[in-house]
DNA sequence: CCTAAGTTCGTAAACGTTTACGATTCTATT
DNA sequence: AATAGAATCGTAAACGTTTACGAACTTAGG
């Protein structure tokens, strides 16, 4: 592999020439620079990338911590993020979590290890060790698609709106028994996220004057067959409920399948709203009305924040909340 | 940020010492072993990448170049190679093509330019340039998931076969007016595995004594949508068919809410059946009878060649293909 | 106690760049 | 022709590692 000497030698200049030239500076003749990039092009020579990191003290590399790359939500955030660092010249390192806590810990490691310029984060919860991790080493970090209270940037949707905007559309269809379908709750599993969409589902309800029933919330697992059992509970509990709103679109599919293996219809019987808007929602029988959520931008807005902030930058807002959206389909009849 | 110089200051040794003990060398005592890593400890130093890789020659990353990360069977992919590169301590650059040529194109030079040590690409039409790219740069490529005639090591499944069992599958339900949606055949978009899997179509049906009906074939693009507008002209045409082969569940998807749209059933009407069984296709109804390709296995089996491969062993089978399966779920009726 | 072998460590060069600083050459002005 | 200033270039140090080689020290056997 030839290197910045190898030019140099061959087009009688020095080192530091070659590098002016690679490098756009000036201080640097017409001749010499034709002269210098025709034998590297005859050469086949590429700088190295590691040479120049190590000088720079930059990498040129952003981390991307994802809990689960074949999550369509997820990807189509990841695709934003790495769309919007391809043009602004960073490489992104993937780093799929797969769900676990440990190897979302083990890829922080190697991500510090790396001396990767800046890191973004979608874990589904965010805590205190997370952010020590990069602090101490002050590598920024922001966090796309969840909120924190920590002092992180990051980029996300208003779920207690998001939510309370997808109810109050049932209650407006006429809908006075709306089941719930939630995320995880418990624990170590809990998001925000969650938290906030079960608080605007029981906001909307008490705004109308509509009592809270318990047998109408249930807990879900962001999987379609999680989906399909907490309809299940819902539908078998005594109070028949006319709409179903789960909170993911995946659970929602799950819900929609639930319906019809009760024997019922959907929106006939039954109305389900979803939540994400995945390119999925659009393709089930029937289409789903679901809350969109700006998947796309919120990864692109955070790569952007992102790579201000490891270039100095000040970023003058750092917590950004995107604008969601309803999109009315065909699961949701009025009674 | 704390370097092994100032770790070998704060222990009274030597740089070289410093760097034994973190490369698990021999040729130091335990106790300096002890002393040293208690002061790295309290430093919170990390050994610099760039650094290693410049010297060593290598960078411990490989490039990712993937046509389309938010499609479910790619991201499926993605997942095998990113989890055994993990456990074997590579990281991946990931190359999110955008189904777009030039982009692909951007990133191979791009990876070069990064001194990547592999490289695991699944572009739909590899060609002359992408084998030239890399092979005059000794960088290692494999292909995941799609064949070659070049001389690249490949991991994939046999496509052929795997659409002559599914044809034959419906034949043997009695079927035989049975219709296919395949993917794209017109130059630049052209994958060897369209071509392969109506091979199969066809051999399946001429064995079976089976006429081969233009009017049954149409063209789909992998999309939901062009499943749907492909189902759309087999249905319309003179001969009803009673069974439709998709070759993608999601092409299957769109043909699934076609039949729905005409008014037909489905398993009742026709029978559909898809190809790839993503997670989409048991969440459908009905089911999805379709074949499975081992998504996780291929990309995981290609991370292991490639790796094997830069670190200069031998590689003894360079073309591997892996088996199909035909998973029978509701999605077809005997007639 | 002497020597040989083994153990533990340090010195210095190398990896391929970037860049501050100074040196040389060129151009223009007097 | 002499000189100032601009344009162009080279020298060398630095970035943070790894590693070959050899030096110093320790231990054991006689």
């Amino acid at each position: 592999m030839p290197t910045i000497e190898d030019i140099a030698r061959l087009a009688n200049v020095s080192i530091a020439t070659v590098s002016r030239v690679f490098n756009n500076k000036p201080d640097v003749s017409e001749k010499t620079r034709e002269r210098v990039l025709q034998i590297a092009r005859e050469l086949g020579y590429e700088p190295s990338m590691p040479a120049r990191s190590l000088i720079k003290g930059k990498t040129g590399i952003v981390g991307l911590i994802v809990p689960d790359i074949s999550n369509p939500y997820y990807s189509e955030i990841v695709r934003g993020i790495e769309d919007t660092c391809r043009t602004r010249r960073y490489n992104v390192i993937l780093c799929n979590a797969d769900n676990k806590r440990e190897k979302e810990f083990e890829y922080i490691d190697i991500l510090k290890n790396r001396w990767v310029d800046g890191v973004i984060f979608h874990c589904d919860y965010f805590s205190e060790e997370h952010y020590e991790a990069f602090a101490r080493k002050n590598i920024p970090i922001v966090l796309a698609g969840r909120a924190t209270a920590y002092d992180v940037p990051y980029v996300a949707i208003d779920n207690f709106k998001a939510a309370f905007d997808a109810v109050n559309y049932l209650i407006s269809l006429g809908h006075e028994r709306i089941g719930l379908i939630h995320g995880p709750l418990d624990g170590m599993k809990e998001t925000i996220d969650s938290v906030d969409r079960l608080m605007g589902y029981k906001k909307a309800l008490s705004e109308a004057g509509l009592k809270i029933c318990e047998d109408l919330i249930a807990e879900g697992d962001f999987k379609a067959k999680g989906g399909y059992e907490a309809a299940g509970k819902i539908l078998k509990a005594g109070v028949k409920p006319t709409a179903i709103f789960a909170v993911s679109d995946i659970m929602a599919i799950g819900a929609l399948n639930a319906v019809l293996d009760f024997g019922l219809k959907c929106p006939e019987d039954v109305s389900v709203v979803g939540f994400d808007n995945i390119d999925l929602s659009e393709i089930t029988r029937p289409p789903l009305t679901t809350i969109a959520q700006p998947m796309y931008n919120i990864g692109s807005v955070a790569a952007e924040i992102l790579i201000n902030l490891i270039n100095g930058e000040s970023v003058e807002r750092k917590r950004i909340i995107l604008d969601h959206k309803l999109v009315i389909r065909s699961s949701c009849k009025s009674i």
